[in-house]
RNA sequence: GGCGCCAUAGCCAAGUGGUAAGGCAGAGGUCUGCAACACCUUUAUCACCAGUUCAAAUCUGGUUGGCGCCUCCA
């Protein structure tokens, strides 16, 4: 598969370090509040690649943290006057909800920050003897023009960064040997979690822990980072110039990068007031579709997010659900018999489809290519695969399209819901109506149901109903 | 100021040298008691200008417009 790295600007062949086995780092979310749409493109797009490793057969080593101890963390405690691990812990368990209903995978490894804090101090105590790190008044810095790779990632250069910099001091500078050094471990202040270190007390800095959880859950060598490209500069190139500087050895051999998301054309953010979080979309939306439309773009381009949109991919997604629906029923009434020699030539052009996709899976993750090929696939479904077929070709059929669809985590599989009885004598009743030719009190009935939120369709095989 | 990205039909969105996938919406038709579902038909020369080439949406240069990072941020 190809894969666009961030490092070399250019799509790549990948090959594991190791053969059969990838791992994957993708840098989690700060957990100080629901997530929002922003954080939920990550989350999905690089689910969708790790179910496709999957699909291809290779072991993935799914890591992604939980930023446990932060600013925002610490802010949001004092505010509500509670100790900030109960912030945290609360919105961990928040996180993990929205993950489920965008159909994320849970991580081989969800590590906390607050749960590495030994490792930590080890990899800066390490920093501090190569002589990439110091330490001024409790504060530990990572001496950043130390080394020369800095920079290579974002490709900017230390010195333009210089230029930039001069109008925008934060304080605590001074004590820094250079503007560019980056904070490895902060000491404590009044009020705030704090751990025990050679430096005194205090925190970790930010980017150290994924440097430190990488290494830990993966190795030194990690196949695949991954998150937002905003993370580019600075995280990820102070990742890794700890990394590197601490091992000695490349950090990761591909960098993914997702494009950013914005709300009716604007940067999201709270003080335009278009902060949309998981939670609310999801009263509004079946969270599949906000997975499906995430995953119609692709996962590099900027990605627009608007109610008629998200109105247009619910509809697109009810296509795909609709002929998985009626291929279903086709099972049900299909009998088992040979396989004619046109059905051959229908399994031969099912199998097309599915190299169809994995090719544009296989070019860097394009999912907006990979949904054109099941559209293709279900009108192929509805126009040529019928319960007139043998049964083996329908389930073929079905099983490709679910399949296809499971590796972009959308659930095809409706389970049998049973309708309360009073609904179904409703449906019993409007049937007796039709055959009466009392269209008036069928369409009455029709309504009253559609205002319930159930909606019927009458086939060959009988009332067909759906949820709206 | 530095680094980088994008511009394809009403909307969304693939396509990186050989004469434009797919979806939504719209129009016409078939099926249906009607509707829904489904099926058939129908809707673009790819921001603009110049160049390279037998051939460009696709390469090069320029113009215009939009966006991101450089500060916490997915």
């Amino acid at each position: 598969m190809k894969i666009y790295n961030t490092m070399t600007r250019k799509k790549e062949d990948f090959v594991p370090i190791r053969e059969n086995k990838v791992g994957i780092y993708v840098c989690g979310p700060t957990v100080y509040d629901y997530i929002h749409m922003g954080n939920a493109r990550p989350m999905i797009v690089f689910d969708t690649l790790r179910r496709y490793l999957m699909y291809k057969g290779y072991d993935v080593n799914y890591v992604s943290n939980f930023t446990d101890v932060d600013d925002k963390i610490i802010k949001r405690a004092m505010e509500e006057g509670v100790p900030s691990v109960e912030i945290s812990e609360r919105y961990i368990e928040e996180v993990k909800k929205d993950m489920k209903a965008l159909n994320v995978m849970e991580a081989t490894t969800h590590p906390k920050a607050t749960e590495e804090i030994p490792d930590m101090i080890d990899m800066i105590k390490v920093l501090i003897e190569k002589g990439h790190a110091y330490e001024v008044n409790g504060t530990v810095y990572f001496r950043t023009r130390s080394f020369p790779g800095y920079g290579k990632l974002s490709k900017k250069n230390i010195d333009d960064l210089e230029a930039g910099h001069r109008d925008i001091k934060v304080a605590g500078e001074e004590e820094k040997e250079d503007f560019l050094d980056f904070v490895l471990w902060k000491p404590k202040k009044e009020g705030e979690p704090s751990w025990e270190s050679p430096w005194g007390e205090g925190r970790p800095g930010w980017h150290l822990e994924c440097s430190v959880m990488s290494k830990k859950y993966i190795g030194d060598i990690i196949d695949i980072h991954a998150g937002g490209e905003d993370l580019i500069f600075p995280h990820h190139e102070n990742e890794i110039a700890q990394s590197e500087a601490a091992n000695d050895v490349e950090f990761a051999r591909y960098w993914m990068h997702n494009g950013f998301l914005k709300i009716d054309g604007e940067k999201m953010s709270k003080s335009l007031g278009n902060f949309f979080t998981i939670r609310d979309i999801g009263k509004k939306y079946p969270l599949q579709v906000i997975r499906f439309f995430i995953l119609s773009a692709h996962y590099r381009s900027p990605l627009n997010f608007a109610d008629t949109l998200v109105e247009s991919s619910k509809s697109s997604l009810e296509r795909i659900l609709n002929a998985m629906s009626k291929l279903k029923d086709a099972m049900d009434y299909a009998e088992e018999k040979e396989v004619s020699a046109k059905e051959k030539e229908l399994l031969e052009k099912i199998e097309e489809y599915v190299t169809k996709y994995e090719a544009a899976m296989e070019d860097d993750l394009n999912t907006a290519d990979a949904i054109s090929v099941i559209f293709e696939m279900v009108k192929f479904a509805n126009s040529s695969i019928s319960s007139a077929n043998a049964k083996i070709v329908v389930e073929r059929m079905y099983a490709v399209i679910g399949k296809l669809c499971d590796i972009l985590g959308i659930i095809t599989e409706t389970e049998t819901e049973i309708l309360d009885s009073e609904i179904e004598a409703l449906i019993q009743e409007r049937q007796a109506a039709r055959k009466a030719k009392n269209f008036a009190r069928a369409d009455e009935i029709r309504d009253v149901l559609a205002g319930q939120g159930i909606i019927l369709e009458d086939t060959r095989e009988g009332v067909k109903w759906k949820r709206a």
